[in-house]
DNA sequence: GGCTAAATATCGAGT
DNA sequence: ACTCGATGTTTAGCC
């Protein structure tokens, strides 16, 4: 183990080594995992209480942890950032601990055994760039309006309502106000119920000389979705994220 | 390295080397993790790229995959359970991929460097005990459904309507139908929506001879859904999760 | 801080 | 495989 080394790592340790390791992780801003037999209990917003099992520990510099089993892509348990980790040994068995306030929140991590242990320096400095959102989609039709209708012509996106922000807010080509819901996948009625909404505080607010139209624009809706457009007057069109 | 062996690490291992460890765990349904200077790449349902920074790379033997940075508690990429890794190296630099069918989706880590890479053998044939959920909130009202109303009886859980299942269906001390929809924690609008959904479809199979009550059960309500909920002449109690 | 909506949401049950 | 609703959702943006 050397000053300038980005990685250290234990295998088999000793209980009191283990935790000297992870306090100086913990210490230093390093990301810290662990690997070995432990029981698991959480309380706050729910409870929970895992039984001795084979599991994955990851502690973050920003105070996240995650418990991972060996199956699945969420962990079984976890804490947010923010959280404040510390690390004991009692009994001669290692605990980690990560808890916060607002909401009180605690997780208690108890090691029968570790198998291995790291601490890792971490520099990343870049950004994820991602592609394919609604914000895409949303950029798509200002770009194109005519691939949504003829004739429609974008006046605000984010527009204010007393329901909330319209996605966008565009007229037709006889002058009437039409509101745009977008979804960047298949939707259900939860988007139709927002939509209608949104078109229900605009006609209200414009005191109903012009009728409002409601389009929804997602690749493809459900059945009952479809359903409820119907019942509500309000129309579909498929687009997807370029 | 043993037989009986449950970990087995490498501390900046050559390319090479770390492929074997990676290939062998895979094999072997052990979960493997890495940890370095790598560049990731998804393409899928959306499309993401991240330049270079140091990472922490889990692969599970159930198939999913997990690439984690010091900040966070989401994966800044990752890929859901059932998907198949493949690691190797090219040009000097280790590759591990990570793709699936229905979708297709497909995540390439790059690294440029390897400072640690373990597989751990994973046994762990516990479940999780969770206790705070909305099941235990519906469990609270079925024991003692004074809670909510004193006559309330409640007739079915899960009763299918043409608008989803009801979370309690109920009749109240005058014999009328009661719509109830729970939910663990404070709700907004569209959970009104829901509920209005239920209420809806349920008249019109009843033929509107009884009326139809809908009670929203919930810790509390944001001021909009409250809104939503005295314009559908639908009703609020305020009770939590035991 | 409260409220609202998005997400490569994930996950599980039912069809 | 698709649909639908719950989640200790998490996360981000806005008022």
């Amino acid at each position: 183990m050397t000053a300038e080394s980005a990685v250290e790592t234990l295998s088999y340790p000793a209980p009191d080594t283990a935790c000297d390791l992870v306090q100086r992780g913990i210490d230093r801003g390093a990301m810290v995992t662990l690997f070995g037999r432990c029981a698991v209990e959480y309380e706050g917003r729910a409870e929970s209480s895992l039984a001795p099992g084979d599991r994955h520990v990851t502690l973050k510099p920003d105070g996240a942890a995650l418990v991972h089993t060996d199956e699945g892509q969420q962990p079984v348990n976890w804490q947010p950032p923010g959280c404040e980790h510390t690390v004991a040994v009692s009994d001669g068995t290692l605990l980690v601990r990560s808890t916060r306030e607002t909401p009180a929140e605690r997780l208690a991590i108890t090691f029968e055994r570790v198998a291995h242990a790291a601490a890792f320096d971490v520099s990343d400095p870049e950004d994820l760039a991602l592609t394919g959102t609604e914000a895409d989609l949303k950029e798509r039709i200002l770009d194109t309006p005519a691939l949504v209708e003829d004739g429609l012509t974008p006046l605000a996106t984010e527009r204010e309502t007393p329901a909330g922000a319209v996605d966008i807010y565009a007229e037709d080509a006889a002058g009437r106000t039409v509101v745009l819901e977008l979804k960047r996948r298949r939707v259900g009625p939860d988007a139709v119920g927002q939509l209608d909404r949104y078109v229900e505080a605009l006609a209200r607010e414009l005191h109903a000389e012009t009728e409002v139209r409601g389009i929804l624009v997602a690749p493809s809706v459900t059945d009952r979705a479809r359903q409820l457009l119907a019942e509500k007057g309000l129309e579909f069109v498929s687009l997807e994220p370029p």
